[in-house]
DNA sequence: TCTGGGGTCCTTGCCCAA
DNA sequence: TCTGTTGGGCAAGGACCC
């Protein structure tokens, strides 16, 4: 999809048809997630701080992201893709590889175009927006043709045709080859993949490594083999909040451990998943990161054990200075009912052989972490914490660093963030529109629909005027998805 | 007034056991 | 019994991707 999320925005609020928009973080920590193309004229890209962008692009609208209204795009996206073949690999909400041969749409060069074509005709059928394509013969020259094709194209590479198409280009472009590994290689002279053919594959394992070396000199030749694999099971699960201001207080940062081990417990069991290692994550004043990480004897999805874990791992980390990201993480993921039948058939062997008199020398229980969780019944979801320490307005998470932030309606969030720039809203007497922005206790307005062909009116309210309410996303297209639906039955789950 | 969030994979170093 | 090798598990960090 091209520039997804601005994309969506665009499609949703008329008045922003063909003007720059940014969406991302609006914290004073936040970076863009996705320019408008109007917005790339002015030298915005994602990644970039939203400061930069502002002052590039003081103009532009700055809206934060609406996740479940771009995850039910990409849904509908993803559906269309699993008509095509099988083997749909998704690489994100608006990205995925399919298996065009695995389908059995596409024998040769013209059947794969035409696919494409209709494929993208469809995309812009079902949803309003404009998807690229790529078409070739493995993934990394798929790739680099959807690149290539952007926005709203369609690039072929011919079979055989790999080794003259990528010889000109920049290392860059072949996939894993980040900042840091162009960077090394361009000292070693080698800035071109043609160059990185002639380097040869002693070289560059001897420069990146082994794994690294020979990936990157295979696929300079052209060669790709990896396949398009349809299911990829979750390795590990994690969750991490940037602060607006750096946390010095010690209990202060013990209190935001202990709520991201708790949300991070209730991301991996609504997975379905418990996990054997728990990792914390802290990123210092001075943008130092440092992780630390325990493995336990047996995979837990106890909250419980998850926040001592982080909270024993916390002991160990200096916070002198000053930590501005937080972060609470389990991997070594397990399917959580067959691991914890186990794991309680564990406990339950050595309790029995404890009873036995046959505890270790000196009798001592085992220490906390590392005692396989028994769970014979699932301690309760657990809920936001009734915080002891009263929310403090300038230090909390980045804007945008909030679940639910974006057209989720209800307006848990506190702090005002249900007025965040972008979210939809319903007056009751002048029908749906979206906040455009709020402050000093008022909140500015639009009121237009997506089908809206002008801009519509924009008016003022107190932010808690009664009149004013968090309300769903509207179809970008008559009957299309719009993220409200609970449980929307025939929406393939893409990219979670 | 730099630098998000949620992931994956690789490398290195250490420890321990076979 | 001692020594060297190998390999696995773990911890930590870095790079990369969208």
């Amino acid at each position: 999809m091209d520039a997804f999320f601005a994309a969506a925005e665009q499609a949703s609020k008329p008045s922003l048809r063909g003007k720059p928009v940014v969406v991302g973080g609006l914290g004073p920590r936040g970076v863009v997630a996705t320019a408008s193309y109007e917005a790339r004229r002015f030298g915005v890209h994602s990644a970039m701080p939203m400061g930069q962008a502002r002052r590039l692009a003081p103009n532009a609208a700055y809206l934060v992201p609406r996740f479940a209204f771009y995850r039910a795009i990409s849904g509908q996206v993803m559906e269309l893709l699993g008509r095509l073949s099988p083997l749909v690999e998704p690489l994100s909400l608006d990205e995925a590889f399919v298996d065009l041969e695995a389908g059995g749409v596409a024998g040769d060069s013209a059947s794969a175009r035409a696919v494409g074509e209709r494929l993208r005709a469809d995309i812009l059928a079902s949803t309003g927006l404009t998807g690229s394509v790529g078409l070739a013969g493995s993934k990394m020259l798929a790739k680099i043709a959807s690149e290539e094709a952007k926005p709203d194209g369609l690039v072929l590479f011919e079979p055989g045709t790999e080794r003259e198409l990528l010889a000109p280009r920049s290392v860059r472009i072949v996939p894993g080859v980040g900042p840091a590994t162009g960077d090394h290689l361009r000292r070693a002279g080698i800035t071109t993949v043609a160059e990185v053919v002639e380097a040869g594959e002693d070289e560059l394992v001897r420069l990146l490594g082994r794994a690294h070396g020979t990936s990157l000199h295979r696929m300079a030749l052209g060669h790709d083999d990896r396949p398009v694999v349809a299911e990829r099971d979750a390795k590990s699960v994690s969750v991490e909040d940037t602060f607006d201001i750096d946390l010095h207080d010690r209990l202060r940062i013990r209190l935001e451990v202990e709520r991201l081990a708790e949300r991070c417990v209730a991301r991996l069991r609504a997975s379905g998943h418990s996990g054997r290692t728990i990792v914390l994550k802290v990123r210092r004043y001075d943008f130092s990161t440092l992780t630390r990480s325990e493995t336990l004897r047996g995979p837990t999805d106890d909250p419980l054990v998850v926040r001592e874990a982080a909270e024993r791992l916390l002991e160990l980390v200096d916070t002198t200075g000053g930590v501005r990201l937080l972060g609470v993480g389990v991997a070594g993921l397990a399917d959580y009912t067959q691991e914890d039948l186990f794991a309680q058939a564990e406990a339950g062997a050595r309790a029995e052989a404890e009873a036995a008199g046959a505890a270790g020398p000196g009798g001592e229980a085992p220490a906390a972490s590392a005692a396989p969780p028994p769970l014979p019944v699932p301690p309760p979801l657990p809920v936001p914490p009734a915080s002891p320490v009263p929310p403090s307005p300038s230090v909390s998470p980045a804007s945008g660093a909030v679940p639910g932030a974006g057209g989720v309606p209800g307006g848990e969030e506190a702090g005002g963030r249900r007025w965040a720039p972008g979210n939809d809203v319903r007056h009751a007497v002048h029908g749906h529109g979206w906040v455009q922005g709020s402050g000093l206790g008022r909140v500015t307005v639009r009121f237009e629909r997506p089908d809206g062909r002008v801009p519509g009116r924009v008016r003022t309210f107190a932010v808690d005027d009664p009149e004013l309410a968090a309300a769903d996303p509207l179809p970008l297209v008559p009957g299309g998805a719009t993220g409200a639906e609970g449980a929307a039955p025939a929406v393939v789950r893409a990219g979670e």
